[in-house]
DNA sequence: CGGCTTTGACCAGCGC
DNA sequence: GCGCTGGTCAAAGCCG
C-alpha cells in the first residue's frame, strides 16, 4: 500500500510535477526535480530519526502553486540554513485509513469520539517549508480546517487540515517555525486519490489545444 | 443554506 | 499509575 522508503513515488500533492520523484538521496530528504527551491522532507522516518540536515532555499508561497509551477518565473529566495525542526515525526494519533484506495472508509465515524486514534500506521508524509506571509499555500486542493493546537516549544499554534474531497483522507499540518515565523512548515500526510481541481482547471486549455492539434 | 473556521473537550500514546 | 502532549471531534458561530 504505502510507498516504501526509497521507492520512487509520484508526488501526491504537487501533481503538476510530471517527473516522478527520484529516490531520496539520503534517508529522509529528497527534492522534487522541478521544485528545487522548496524544501521537502519525506517523513517515513522513525521518531528517533535525527533532525533533517540543512535544507535548500525556500520559495515565496504567496503565489498559488499552479501558477508557480506552470510558469518558469520562480524567484529564488534567500537560502535557509536551518533544519525543519519538525516534531511531527512521532506518527502518533494518525488515523490508519488508507488513502490510496478506499478513501471512503467510514470507520472513522462509527464510534464517534476517540475512534481511529492511536493506530500506528505510517503513511507517506511530506514536509514543505516555505517562506510566506500566508499560512495556507495554495496547492490546488481544497482543505478544511478541523483543529488547531498550541504545541510545546513553539509560540505558534499548529493547524490541522483535511482534504475536503469526500473520498480523500489526506491531511496536512501547518505550523510556523518558532525561530523564524516567516517560515511556514506544511506537513502532508497521505496520498490524494482524486485529481487536483486547480491542475485540471489549469490544464484544460492545454488539453483542448492538444486535442485540436492531434486532429492533423 | 451550505461550507468553513473556531474552540473547548476528549482520547490515546508516551515518558517518568 | 499519572500527567503531559499531540491529534481529533463536534457544536457553535461566521460568511458568502
Amino acid at each position: 500500500m504505502e510507498p516504501l522508503e526509497g521507492e520512487a513515488v509520484p508526488n501526491p500533492h504537487f501533481p503538476y510535477i510530471s517527473t516522478p520523484l527520484a529516490p531520496p538521496p539520503s534517508s529522509s530528504l529528497y527534492y522534487p526535480p522541478t521544485l528545487s527551491n522548496v524544501a521537502v522532507v519525506a517523513e517515513h522516518d522513525p521518531p528517533t530519526a535525527p533532525p533533517p540536515p540543512p535544507i535548500g532555499p525556500t520559495v515565496a508561497a504567496d503565489m498559488d502553486w499552479a501558477s508557480l509551477l506552470l510558469s518558469s518565473s520562480m524567484t529564488p529566495q534567500q537560502p535557509l540554513t536551518q533544519g525543519l525542526g519538525l516534531d511531527t515525526g512521532t506518527g502518533k494519533g494518525s488515523e490508519g485509513e488508507d488513502n490510496g484506495g478506499s478513501g471512503s472508509s467510514s470507520s472513522a465515524k462509527e464510534k464517534g469520539k476517540g475512534l481511529g486514534r492511536g493506530k500506528k500506521v505510517t503513511r507517506p508524509r511530506f514536509a514543505f517549508q516555505t517562506r510566506s506571509a500566508n499560512d495556507i499555500l495554495d496547492d490546488g486542493y481544497r482543505w478544511r480546517k478541523y483543529g488547531q493546537k498550541a504545541v510545546k516549544n513553539s509560540a505558534c499554534p499548529r493547524s490541522y487540515y483535511r482534504c475536503t474531497h469526500h473520498t480523500c483522507n489526506v491531511k496536512k499540518q501547518v505550523q510556523r517555525l518558532a525561530k523564524d515565523t516567516s517560515i511556514v512548515v506544511t506537513t502532508y500526510e497521505g496520498v490524494h486519490n482524486h485529481p487536483c481541481e486547480k491542475l485540471m482547471e489549469a490544464l484544460s486549455p492545454l488539453l483542448k489545444q492538444i486535442q485540436f492539434l492531434s486532429q492533423f
